[in-house]
DNA sequence: ACGCCTCGGTTGAAGGATCAACAGCTGGCT
DNA sequence: AGCCAGCTGTTGATCCTTCAACCGAGGCGT
């Protein structure tokens, strides 16, 4: 085994960094969502996952993919969501192994109450300290991570990018309304 | 309450990168960890912690200081560790509130078999693909974040920065030997 | 000396995440 | 047709984290 590549005073800086944030930045997201609606960071995550696409409905796998989630992290969560009333889970009628989650009226209005507190958040957290052009570098480096993970299951291939029938994207909105349910999801 | 201010479609790309990065880091490395020695990404950094500083001692209060963390979630992780005979509690004796946790030889052992392999794996997810350039714009980013975070208990201030007795930091080492700890704490 | 407040730390309960085991269904192969 | 492999999804156990309650010790004012 080679010496081990030890750090250099710059990377540790930016890793110290970097750790810090992905130590204390789910925290601060979930605290305030937790407050004002009661929803985990994840829990809205899957909410206006769902809100974005065509009948609201979406397998869980694609779900999964989508909040690059395990199935059974996703099924937990929405076994919770479903008692709240603001998801429903039925059987596919055309493959009697997929189930279809479809978020309900109420799970609607919830995501629609909490978008703009939680946008404002990210915001206040994250953008309001960046420059443009710090934001396109922050865009990239992350990307670039993200891809040098392992992959995950559910994580990358088929998840996020491919999951939606595919026209739609982030940035315009499935076959409704304009996107209430705020652009916050990690589609990736 | 003014219309709230969504986010630009750039913003919402960073985001999701970002809020992905987020949620899988951790993830990962401590997957790395796990495998290699039983131990929690936060596990390792307790340890780490302890190893570069004098005695190989510090006051639980400094220790969450150290790791960003609140006092109750260190002390459950201590006993653990404490029952694993990495770590030892003793109450001060200048102090009877304060309790010092002092890192065993079998925990320095700990941390020495388990940093190069954890050093590799930040390596390779972060560092092996960025430029000079990019880690410098990632500390610059980070940093600014972390800035914007609101403070949270034993974080900031009387937090990392100020807990070494002062003099040493991170880039040189406590009393004694060289780090055989890696460099890889949070101490921001 | 007394009371009170704060600090440092621990504990138990509750909620979230992960892991491993499992069950139902499908589709392909023979 | 029958079987097996693999996909989809659920469940229970376990661990980690957080929260709130609590306790003892020190410091301070009177």
């Amino acid at each position: 085994m080679e010496p081990t590549p030890w750090l250099t005073a710059d990377e540790q800086r930016a890793w110290r960094a970097l750790i810090g944030l992905v130590t204390r930045l789910p925290g601060v997201l979930d605290a305030q969502l937790q407050r004002d609606s009661g929803l985990t960071n994840f829990d809205y995550l899957v909410l206006s996952a769902l809100s974005e696409h065509p009948e609201r409905t979406l397998t869980m796998s694609r779900l999964a993919g989508v909040s690059r989630s395990s199935l059974s992290r996703l099924s937990h969560v929405v076994a919770k969501l479903e008692k709240r009333g603001w998801v429903e889970r039925t059987p596919s009628t055309r493959d009697g192994r997929t189930t279809l989650a479809v978020l309900t009226d109420d799970g609607m209005r919830a995501v629609q109450e909490t978008a703009p507190g939680h946008v404002a958040a990210v915001r206040s957290i994250v953008f309001d300290g960046l420059d443009d052009e710090q934001v396109e570098q922050l865009h990239a480096i992350a990307a670039t991570m993200l891809e040098r993970l392992p992959d995950q299951q559910g994580a990358q291939r088929g998840g996020a990018d491919a999951s939606c029938s595919s026209s739609q994207r982030f940035t315009s909105v499935p076959h409704r309304k304009p996107p209430v349910a705020p652009p916050l999801r990690s589609t990736r």
